[in-house]
DNA sequence: CACTTTTCCCATCTTTAACGTAGGATTAAT
DNA sequence: ATTAATCCTACGTTAAAGATGGGAAAAGTG
């Protein structure tokens, strides 16, 4: 699982909007306050904004801010909009793809993974990420010394 | 998580290992048995035999063998062979991204994340695939209908 | 020894995606 | 008017994905 720029980029930029929460924010303010290329953010955060996660204001004193609660926002929200969806295989939905022979059942393997996936990133909200406290389950996945070992 | 040709096909080729282990199976028995394309199997084939997943042996009635029983090669050990780590974060080691400000607990998500990949693709062997038996909580993972539904 | 079958190795090619930049049009506040 | 912002389109650069081709080296067979 490679995770993009852009999809790293993404999530930084809604935990800015969810710390401050009743400010519009500039994709200049969130380029500095990030560290973010500020053009490229610019097509992420239009993104972001055509799935409603962001609204946007143009002209001066315009910016973005939350489409909705930060709580209501999952990460898996924010990557299907600036990169599709969580998981392919071979650029095909992983419930679409067969197989012959002893390799049937690797059709069920990838929904498995994806639905791993989703378990994270579909119980992990913009405001869980700004807050610091995940939750229960993820914190757990976390706490085993093994899991933050190269791998 | 994009699942590359390269990792589809490498997996595919195991459970063929898997279904007839005491035959040297050559490149073209397999890139027939599953239809891939004969000379980009060879080079998968090559990564295999270099992480010790399986042996080669040229000359006339050569071929490959699993270098150890396939009840003890996981899915994870095959993905790694022939694409490197399982999870990247703008291609650095998840546990090695740093973050400020809003975004700070962000790498616990990554490592979370890797984590839970790590739960379904190093506890399916490649004996477990091959017979069509998934590990029991990768089974349970794939019985919600939800998991099926495109996302 | 010649011949065949195979892996091994290296070079190359095409297409696509990732990552980013440039510049102007549009909107809105002052 | 001026300024500050998003919107939109186009372009460029680099790396990765997904292959293909051809020959050298090894191993078995007549």
């Amino acid at each position: 699982m490679q995770v993009t720029a852009r999809v790293d980029y993404a999530i930084r930029a809604m935990a800015e909007f969810a710390a401050q929460p009743d400010r519009a924010l500039t994709r200049k303010d969130l380029a500095t306050a990030q560290g973010l290329p500020g053009k490229f953010l610019e097509s992420i955060l239009r993104d972001l904004a055509r799935d409603g996660i962001l609204t946007s204001q143009r002209g001066a004193s315009g910016g973005f801010r939350l489409g909705r609660p930060a709580a209501d926002i999952t990460l898996a929200d924010v990557v299907r909009a600036v990169d599709g969806p969580l998981a392919a295989v071979r650029g095909q939905p992983p419930e679409s793809v067969e197989y012959t022979g002893p390799a049937r059942a690797l059709t069920r393997v990838w929904v498995a993974t994806r639905a791993a996936l989703r378990q994270v990133l579909e119980a992990t909200t913009v405001a869980d990420l700004a807050s610091g406290t995940l939750p229960e389950h993820v914190e757990r996945l976390t706490e085993d010394t093994e899991a933050w070992r190269r791998r």
